[in-house]
DNA sequence: TGCATTTGCCTAAAGCCTTTAGGCAAATTA
DNA sequence: TAATTTGCCTAAAGGCTTTAGGCAAATGCA
């Protein structure tokens, strides 16, 4: 049997791929290996455990997702920015579930620290600087956005709005605009 | 050996409180054997498998999670009845971690619409009636309401906003006025 | 080019979880 | 009290995880 040429973002590559196709709880250091036609017991030369391998995984959603961010906010600024940004987080979840699912992935702090996660975090922040809000106003609202943007993309992936008029497109659409007049018109304490 | 008095109901509460320990993942049928002495075998005759046994603790949270909502919404209205019907999640979530974490699993469709799940959505119906909101945009509201609590008790669950201030509390607060402000100021399509 | 070292994948094995089949005894019912 | 049901058990097969140790291909160095 000849090498196959494995190595760690090899796996974390088609684990990736695997999470999308099959669920990211799904992804087992077994499926890859199948997935790899090679012995289990290999992978662990590149991978330090099945919970490694999914840290990973999240690493490399979260860095997608930064990417695509920056990206989308390139030359936008104000509703125009929010709507694009936040589209992202939509867009990505549905071409890439099981990715998606692994960027929600609790982390150790100091894993977290290193991640794209503070990418995130400072792009919010700067689709903000579009509306008059100083802190810590600011970060209230960066928290709100965090949570409409999960919440919403988490919920609909779990079919919350499926069956159900209005679809869900439309839904969106208005939850961004009340979120763009919000941000306008952001109240005082 | 004696007989435990294993039962259906017994199994799904121990199960709940196995979640709430170390875990919504980590619940699992023979670490519940474990928790009333019993061989793993014997809990077969009570749940169909695994799954079920997630499926039942799921139902029993959101159960719970309805009761709670119901009560708190009794005698409130508008702003008062917002902040108390959020507070039950986040509430919940932070006493019940795992149950929280059983609440938010993806149920099949005849199961869902069986659940507690459209007495939430029906409370939450029963808060827009405090504004003046007309369909569809009570809808929108309604799901943008979900994807807040929802979006916002999980990321602060995964650890998102600690360590950095202004403090959750706060942040909490704000974004519950902040709510408030939109919904008596939807904005037109 | 030949040898030594590193690297990559393998076999083996132990531990834990799931699920099914079949059995015996306690509890319930008649 | 006898018959039936019910509850928990033993046994066993199959899957995933992880570690230990081995052989051969690839790489590095004379």
């Amino acid at each position: 049997m000849g090498r196959v040429g494995l190595n760690t973002e090899r796996l974390t590559r088609a684990g990736a791929e695997l999470a999308d196709e099959v669920g990211f709880d799904q992804v087992t250091v077994s499926a890859l290996a199948r997935r790899f036609d090679v012995k289990v017991a290999s992978l662990y030369s590149h991978v330090k455990n099945s919970q490694d391998l999914r840290t990973r995984i999240a690493l490399l959603a979260l860095d997608e997702l930064a990417e695509r961010g920056a990206a989308a906010l390139a030359g936008r600024a104000g509703k125009d920015a929010l709507t694009a940004f936040a589209g992202v987080y939509r867009d990505y979840a549905r071409e890439h579930p099981g990715r998606y699912a692994a960027a929600q992935l609790r982390l150790d702090p100091e894993t977290a620290a290193a991640s794209a996660g503070v990418k995130h975090a400072r792009m919010m922040r700067a689709i903000l600087r579009g509306y008059d809000l100083t802190e810590p106003d600011e970060t209230h609202a960066v928290r709100m956005l965090g949570s409409v943007f999960h919440g919403y993309v988490s919920l609909e992936m779990s079919g919350g709005f499926s069956h159900s008029a209005p679809d869900s497109e439309e839904s969106w659409a208005r939850v961004m605009d009340a979120l763009d007049a919000l941000l306008r018109n952001w109240p005082a304490p």
